[in-house]
DNA sequence: TTCTAATGTTAAGGAATTGTTAAGATTCGT
DNA sequence: ACGAATCTTAACAATTCCTTAACATTAGAA
């Protein structure tokens, strides 16, 4: 899958030459000449990174950002602003509206194709680490969300960490030791059917096949 | 298992006050004053971290990144690059070349430091699997499993602890002492037929023809 | 070969660990 | 502050594992 830029300036040049650079990279490219054009955008097509022109017409830059952070479908989105170099405004209000990074214009070729490339690359790391899949089971740590068979099952806290546990190494034997350190912390004592209890409720939801018991030793799932 | 950082820098200075922070965290430290002892230490050490000057004669941090990323055996390892802090221009090759972050001179030891353990507990869900092949038989001491013949074996707790003394030196003979101190342990008393029984248990499922008694010393694996 | 100490085999009882359940304690949001 | 959701505990049940003891077999020394 090709990764998806939205690119938003009122200046067309600006627009043609990014884009031209961009392009032909391989990335998909979006456009817009303002605001609300911008969300628009975004909301439709769901970009991986947008850059974000601070001094435009009608919304600017940092409203723009603060609207699109409340969109949760782009919650994994990097927006990184698009300023003059000497506005250090924008570097401080746009951080705060929940921007990313920003650029400075001119913007050389060379510069921001690093700079993109290694944007993209800190969400390559994050979609790892965000979504598992096993045996059917759909853990989404950041949305704190899981989803068997397509119907989404609810975990309370404690029930969501153990879980995250298992599933953070596959297979994998987590001694009751470890799991008390992880899920409770070190500096907290509880009893011994405690975590006994709590896997119960796991094998209810996930089913009796996942969990695995190693008598003496701990709790894996079962590959 | 301390954790090895490779430095290198023309400036010997600098690489005495960035050794000697690091040291002191209990980090393994290794130094070059060029690209290409740099290449050498890394074959030699297999470092889990490089931090690399750009500015050096012989050969400069970028080509040593690029020739360090060719290098199989480092593909885990972490490298990031020193610059000045002017120096733009390491941002964009030295991205390109393989490297994971950079920082910039002067370097604050805090900063240093705590970038350093970030870097590093990247590593730290990457540890090797504990995995080891004899006669068609594998052992995963992590995942507390043994495959045959692409079926799995279950082993209770004692049993396995026995397989994981037997297969971690190949061939060995081991006493019948050597057994119960370490599988039961020092303070405990057991019978003569306990490890009898739980030897006889092992055979039953790998096959008779792995487990060799040597009478009057101890049970080996047989080569 | 014969004898003997060392090891192999088997089944069963007891010990240790884990599973289950419900009730009490705690936390959290409204 | 109240009710609901969550977490912990305790008592008991169920299960698996470990050890033992009694007896059989074997390897190697005499």
């Amino acid at each position: 899958m090709s990764y998806k830029i939205l690119l938003v300036d009122d200046d067309p040049d600006i627009l043609e030459i990014i884009g031209y650079n961009l392009k032909k990279e391989g990335y998909e490219i979006f456009t817009a000449e303002d605001g609300f054009i911008a969300i628009e955008q975004a909301k439709k097509h769901q970009p991986n990174l947008i850059i974000l022109d601070v001094m435009m017409p009608n919304m600017n830059g940092i409203e723009a950002c603060t609207k699109i952070r409340e969109i949760p479908e782009l919650s994994k989105t990097i927006i990184t602003f698009l300023t003059a170099r000497s506005e250090d405004y924008s570097q401080i209000a746009g951080l705060e509206a929940g921007a990313d990074d920003y650029l400075t214009k001119p913007v050389k070729p060379k510069i921001l194709l690093s700079k993109v490339k290694s944007f993209l690359r800190r969400l390559e790391g994050e979609k790892e680490a965000s979504v598992i899949l096993f045996k059917g089971i759909e853990i989404d740590s950041k949305k704190h969300k899981v989803v068997k068979d397509g119907a989404e099952l609810k975990f309370a806290r404690k029930e969501f960490e153990l879980l995250q546990l298992l599933f953070s190494e596959i297979g994998k034997v987590f001694t009751r030791d470890e799991i008390m350190n992880t899920v409770w912390g070190t500096d907290v004592f509880i009893g011994d059917r405690t975590i006994d209890v709590h896997i119960r409720k796991l094998r209810e939801k996930l089913g009796n096949d996942i969990i695995e018991t190693i008598k003496g030793v701990g709790y894996r799932l079962s590959e």
